[in-house]
DNA sequence: GGCTTATTGACATTGAATAGCAATTTCTTT
DNA sequence: AAAGAAATTGCTATTCAATGTCAATAAGCC
């Protein structure tokens, strides 16, 4: 499906690049870890990332997690997406196209869409505020349908 | 300036009636910390407003706070507004225009804006989801005027 | 290969947020 | 207005995500 045409740059090419830049080292731990946040479009946290290596088979300590995010950050290859329950959920921004989020506030499913109008406020704020804007997040926070329903039978 | 016409429920008001409903008690304690977040319009966290609180003579204690915040995003009177430095930040949201975020990725300053396209958004996502649509969270992420500049100057 | 220095992993530490508990205080019910 | 049931307060202890420390190891350059 995704064929990748040997054009873009992966994101393990991307890091390498940027580690090199700032005089810091590739090492397989630093690659399994990327490897394992890129091999699903879904939001992570330290702790479910820590375990799906591990299932793997890897032995790679939980610092090491730790000091890699704030990196992967730098790179502008995953963001802070959201925090719950005392954790920071990530997501990676690079090779996945760009959504926001829809959540519900009783049961935290969440619906991912995107729309053209944010790039055109984005372009506007920059005009306004002579910002270089580099990204954005919008989260819209509602009820479900089915917690609609309950939150309905309930009154 | 900003008359009261007694139109308006105070925050007071309405969490005094929320607390009613769930059988929760209204205390001198809510109160004062009540009023402390209402006295600005600025974000604040838990430990901001412990200080200021006690600034102004009022002895309350922190775990105070933390067992309000819950009740009173529940009443739709804060919500939270990011997390940096280990810490939440909330911002109160009844009695203040909403308004949207566009933040320095570099010197964390802050601009406030608002856009009436976010609205629509909202509109065709109740009806494309199902959702009812209780509010949304748009942070736009950039580089401010004089940040661009350094970064200009250092490269 | 050898050298310099970043990185790893294990453990200790920090600090925000939560839990437990006795003493109070609210609020309803007489 | 007084009493009683139950929620709240403030203190302390606890949890646990995230960070710091440091010796052993390994990456990357010559």
């Amino acid at each position: 499906m995704t064929a990748r045409k040997g054009k873009n740059p992966s994101e393990l090419e991307i890091f390498r690049d940027f580690l090199k830049h700032q005089g810091m080292r590739y090492t397989p731990e630093r690659e399994t870890i990327i490897r394992e946040i890129f091999s699903t479009h879904e939001h992570f946290d330290v702790d479910s990332l820590y375990l799906s290596i591990r299932q793997k088979g890897h032995r790679i300590s939980k610092a090491s997690i730790y000091r890699l995010i704030p990196l992967l950050i730098q790179a502008n290859l995953i963001e802070e997406v959201f925090f719950e329950k005392g954790q920071m959920h990530y997501e990676h921004i690079y090779g996945h196209e760009h959504h926001c989020h829809l959540r519900c506030k009783q049961c935290s499913k969440i619906e991912e869409f995107s729309d053209h109008r944010v790039a055109q406020i984005e372009q506007d704020l920059e005009k306004r505020f002579g910002y270089k804007v580099l990204r954005h997040r919008l989260d819209v926070i509602g009820l479900c349908k089915s917690c609609q329903k309950k939150a309905a039978e309930s009154s």
